[in-house]
DNA sequence: CGCGGAATGTTAACTACTTGACAAACTATT
DNA sequence: AATAGTTTGTCAAGTAGTTAACATTCCGCG
């Protein structure tokens, strides 16, 4: 019984911090959680492909596709194609887009640190590594099922 | 940069024992992670309405009345009327389907138990406890917050 | 009793993803 | 250099959820 409460007790937590950014995301920013996450990926690389963008953010390269439109539209995202290169596009965050992805992780950051400031007996490196160490884990065992 | 570390390692941890789970199950039982979840949710409780279960499952009313009909069509849940009362539909699992949830649960049981083992240095129980902790300060926080 | 308000279940319209198919562009091998 | 094979971005169709609106049923209270 430990296996299950202990993976519904990480969907409810993951849900609650989720739901939580994005309604801090939605009143602060008019941003959700999941465009929060675009842009935030973007930031952390330098001028990806979409196709590469897609596979960090865990999502199709078509759903990519179909948003890109609406980061343009706002001025957020600019697509353009490097020259001699006629199949990759590369995206690159605006100024106004690099601003708003900075600010909203900045405020997200001290809502959180607020929070968690008050579980004091919690070491949250600790706890991160630990969740780490168990979900690589889980990567090597699939890994070398799905190879047998 | 603690808070962003420990939440994006959370959202992976979790994608990766539910995509593990939902392809143990597809493989063995042609049954996705989500309904193995309403029908695992369902067991849990004795006759809920419609509406309970949506709460219980985190989902819309309307979710869980458009899922109903095929768990109908395959024999795993039945849908009744109590008498007397006119508004609440009544859903039991039957004979057939609370086999499947039983056997799928210790399925995926086992499956996570065997990776797990090999973790020896965690304490899944503290780890619970430790999660668990983190999520009821969060409850608890948005509702101060909300009231207010 | 009867009537206003709340809750339930269903429907319709919408959203955000998926997979599969495709053309265009690149890469490697011969 | 030609070509077979791979990668990329996009489109179409399908899926599982959402919210909003609705009829129906129940409850509390005059």
């Amino acid at each position: 019984m430990n296996r299950s409460r202990i993976t519904f007790t990480l969907n409810e937590l993951v849900y609650v911090l989720n739901s939580a950014a994005d309604r801090h995301l939605r009143a602060k920013f008019d941003l959700t959680y999941s465009q929060f996450l675009f842009l935030v990926t973007l930031m952390g690389q330098n001028t990806p492909t979409p196709s590469f963008l897609a596979e960090c953010l865990g999502v199709s390269r078509a759903a990519v596709s179909q948003r890109l439109p609406w980061f343009q539209d706002r001025g957020l995202v600019e697509v353009s194609r490097v020259t001699g290169n006629g199949k990759n596009l590369s995206l690159e965050l605006t100024r106004k887009g690099a601003e708003l992805a900075t600010q909203s992780a900045d405020f997200l950051e001290k809502e959180f640190r607020a929070l968690f400031y008050n579980t004091a007996s919690v070491d949250f490196d600790e706890l991160d590594e630990t969740l780490n160490r168990i979900k690589q884990q889980l990567i090597g065992n699939r890994e070398i099922r799905n190879a047998a």
